[in-house]
DNA sequence: TAATTACATTAGCATCTACGCAGATGTTTA
DNA sequence: TAAACATCTGCGTAGATGCTAATGTAATTA
């Protein structure tokens, strides 16, 4: 498939060819996918918004958002998974928080696109 | 709903109380998915992705992204809902471009973010 | 005016997703 | 060891999503 170009039509020849000598590996475009899909929950985005001033565990994390401790933990396992939150286990406990500063700089990002639409 | 507090356990009353005290309107989270859903596909990020660079009408897009046109004309009527992308009408072609650099910034975050996990 | 073109919309489908529930796992305490 | 506890996991269901195919709409052209 890749390499192939429309089937059909071509409007502007020169810049499909363009176009398609920018575009990035297949593969990063799932990986963008992946990632966006982990904040594209709104108890998801809950989660992660509390854990930008606070590392808490998952039954704070319930009662902060409201949604189960098994919800929770299932959000988590996703969030983690892609390296968007860390986990410190202290016994039987586990505490939550942000994995680097890129996930906090999404969020900024769209609320102030939010903001300004 | 808003404003309860955890029907069973509050292991850590203090933190559960900051965070629910930092935490935005309901509303906000919602939006966020929103945005969000509208980057958690592959195809729609090859599309944003596209329009980088180019202004693109939707048979290039087409083209430039290996999926039908209706199936881009769907896309971009998310796109242009949350004001991810604008439209230019000229004749019976519609160009396609970012409406602002917000949606670019949120590219190369996420990007910089899956090149050092 | 009729046909063509470019895009938009709709319906139907297969697939994916979030949630709660029930049970499992691993840790601490009695 | 047994009980309590915090979290995790497997599964079923209801609802959301993306695709194709068919149809609609508006602008261009014969």
């Amino acid at each position: 498939m890749a390499g192939d170009r429309c089937k059909t039509r071509e409007i502007h020849p020169e810049k499909v060819d363009a176009a398609r000598g920018e575009m990035l590996d297949d593969r990063k475009y799932a990986d963008l996918a992946e990632i966006f899909s982990a904040l594209a929950d709104s108890n998801r985005a809950k989660i992660i918004y509390s854990l930008v001033h606070h590392e808490l565990c998952v039954c704070d994390l319930a009662c902060v958002v409201g949604i189960s401790e098994s919800a929770v933990s299932q959000h988590l396992r996703i969030l983690r998974t892609l390296r968007l939150v860390k986990q410190r286990k202290d016994g039987r406990m586990a505490f939550y928080s942000l994995n680097d500063d890129h996930i906090r700089v999404l969020l900024d990002v769209c609320l102030e696109h939010i903001r300004h639409r």
